[in-house]
DNA sequence: TTGCTCCTCACGTCACGTGAGGTGGC
DNA sequence: TTGCTCCTCACGTCACGTGAGGTGGC
């Protein structure tokens, strides 16, 4: 005497909601209804619901089945396509996985190319600085960025660094000077300075647009060091 | 200054919408504004919206992301499950696309495993018998499907068969008996009937509940075979 | 005054899940 | 009368896309 909507869906091994919306987008024909309303579904609408759900099971959207006709067509564009697809699909999952697997490998999560953060997380153990990095690798071309971790390999924190950090935004001339000077031989220094040897060399080709990109790492290192301290860095380049 | 949602967003290489998406589930926190209502974002925010990019870039959703909590943890755990979850994607497309293989090196698409959709896209070149197969799949053991399957194969057409296809309804009964005579003496016949050596044998070890799937095969039956035809059936297993 | 940017709603997407509220059959 | 099934709305999901309609700044 026909099924009952929940019968074909257990028959086609679905649910009452899945039978509802093929209804409601097109893809199963609305059934006879019995005296008091109830739906009464025969075997075509059983062998429909099983090949909709062949296809979709395969990886096919409601709309592409739909496009194809009826159930005796073999859609082997619409398969081939989503074959290339999946490939698609796989190869960039395992690209992630490979990336996952070098994140899982270092201390710190910084949106850097892996062989750049590690470097950088290395040398740059405060969060502000990171955060520049992070910025940083934004905003300047690749290779300056390849280039600026190579040079703080195997970076050792010098005392006067840490003079630096601590420098006080009311420092006097000679302080300031003073620092610079000897900031300025370190082998860090030195070797930041052969790959950025004046300010606008940071940005040369940026790809983000120089004018938006050089007021935003004025506005970063506006943020993370105090006048005296960028004052001292203007003096490196002099 | 600071910078205009436009200007953030080409910063972080996303959208407008995509900002204003994270304001609204709370990922980002809004900024100040200036006297017109304009929102004005700062370095933090910059630091922010990269970081959560970098996240769900890996595959985390925004929830996920919520979750953890500041720029400087590393979310060793929410990694390592997705990371899972990931291989365990891949593996799954995989599988899929071995099945697409199989399913584009054949002529027709049914809902069968592959080796026995081989042999019944060869036996049965009519849309109504492979319906009926699609549906018998659904309803019967695994193994009793194979060997459906197994017994069909190398299946050759038989005049006898084009007799019954033919058999019109209001065959009388000298005619039916006589066939089914006939037809009990081939091979195929004969293989089916070890199989299924009587109709209630077609459902033993049946998935689905057997009382459903036998009205359901009934329910096959009639509609692809007329009366004299069903009557020949009952015929050959008596 | 004309473009351009900014703002805040608010609907649409995809394949259903999940009640809400009401009725028929035993 | 009590459960159980059936029915038809209709909102929620996820990460935004895409206008709609209105205002501020040069």
């Amino acid at each position: 005497m026909g099924w009952s909507t929940r019968q074909l869906a257990e028959l086609a091994g679905t649910t009452l909601r899945t039978i509802r919306h093929y209804h409601e987008v097109g893809l199963l024909a609305e059934p006879e209804r019995r005296a008091n309303g109830y739906k009464s579904y025969g075997v075509p609408h059983l062998v429909r619901v099983l090949h909709v759900k062949r296809l979709t099971g395969l990886g096919l959207s409601l709309a592409q089945v739909a496009e194809l006709g009826d159930v005796d067509d073999h859609p082997r564009e619409a398969l081939r396509e989503l074959d290339a697809e999946l490939a698609a699909t796989v190869e960039h999952l395992q690209g992630v996985r490979a990336e996952l697997a070098l994140v899982l490998d270092q201390e710190v999560l910084i949106a850097l190319p892996p062989d750049v953060a590690r470097v950088i997380a290395d040398a740059t153990p405060s969060t502000a600085d990171r955060s520049f990095a992070v910025v940083l690798a934004r905003l300047i071309a690749p290779e300056k960025l390849s280039a600026y971790a190579e040079a703080l390999r195997g970076y050792e924190q010098d005392p006067v660094e840490a003079e630096f950090d601590d420098l006080p935004a009311d420092a006097d001339e000679r302080t300031r000077q003073h620092l610079a000077d000897r900031m300025r031989e370190l082998p860090v220094v030195e070797r930041l300075r052969g790959i950025f040897p004046d300010a606008t060399s940071v940005l040369a080709g940026a790809p983000r647009g120089e004018a938006l990109a050089g007021r935003t790492i004025g506005e970063v290192v506006a943020e993370l060091y105090n006048t005296a301290q960028i004052d001292v860095l203007v003096r490196l380049n002099s």
